[in-house]
DNA sequence: TTTATTTATCGTAAATTTACGATAAACTAT
DNA sequence: ATAGTTTATCGTAAATTTACGATAAATAAA
């Protein structure tokens, strides 16, 4: 990538918006978190039947949630239990939406 | 990437947010939108004169922003004149909004 | 007409992402 | 102990992203 070492100074906010929405940057993601918020939780199985992709690339999805802080995992051996991590569900919910947030005019 | 042609059937809604949230998955485009919403409006020279990128690389990343309909851009010979796309930020406010929204209970 | 200014695009290289099958790991059940 | 089930990880290939410098395009100014 030809990558110089200036640093650009982004914001702890700037980085962790990018995070996040890096993340729910594919479709199946999207899809994937949309099921675990209608249902409260899910297993790896039921998600990998509900969509038509090797189950190897649904657990690669599911650790890019995982490592996003989006979701969390609880081994029930063998199998392993997803829910939406709602401490971090929270934290982006606020910054995206202090981000979307419509502009007041400036002075009364 | 060895694709199979699986279709996988997206809800339009689903495609929309993971195409937002793809734009906005990395934060030196996420810092061009917060300086646009700070400002109302914004020359790709003050972007490239604040960011300390290649001037081909900030073009590449208003590019990518333009393409996801989060900004506009109104020539003014020599300069182009960038600003928040009202339209489609609304949308992805909504769509970011009723996404990370909390559930209530089911019934009374 | 020539020169200067500003921005997009092209060509390219390296990094990362997305996808797959194969296999390992971890535990249950037989 | 063996077999079965479920999921993560490894190895790998193709696609995409991110970055750069060089150059083209478009217009204003000299």
């Amino acid at each position: 990538m030809r990558r110089t070492d200036k640093h650009i100074d982004y914001s702890e906010e700037e980085l962790e918006m990018a995070q996040f929405a890096k993340a729910l940057g594919h479709p199946v993601r999207i899809k994937i978190l949309m099921l675990l918020e209608s249902q409260s939780c899910c297993f790896t199985g039921e998600m990998t039947a509900m969509i038509p992709l090797a189950q190897s690339t649904v657990s690669q999805h599911l650790k890019a949630l995982h490592e996003a802080g989006l979701i969390q995992g609880e081994i029930s051996p063998p199998r392993v239990k997803y829910c939406i991590n709602r401490k971090n569900w929270a934290k982006a919910r606020n910054l995206f939406g202090k981000f979307f947030a419509e502009k007041r005019a400036v002075s009364p």
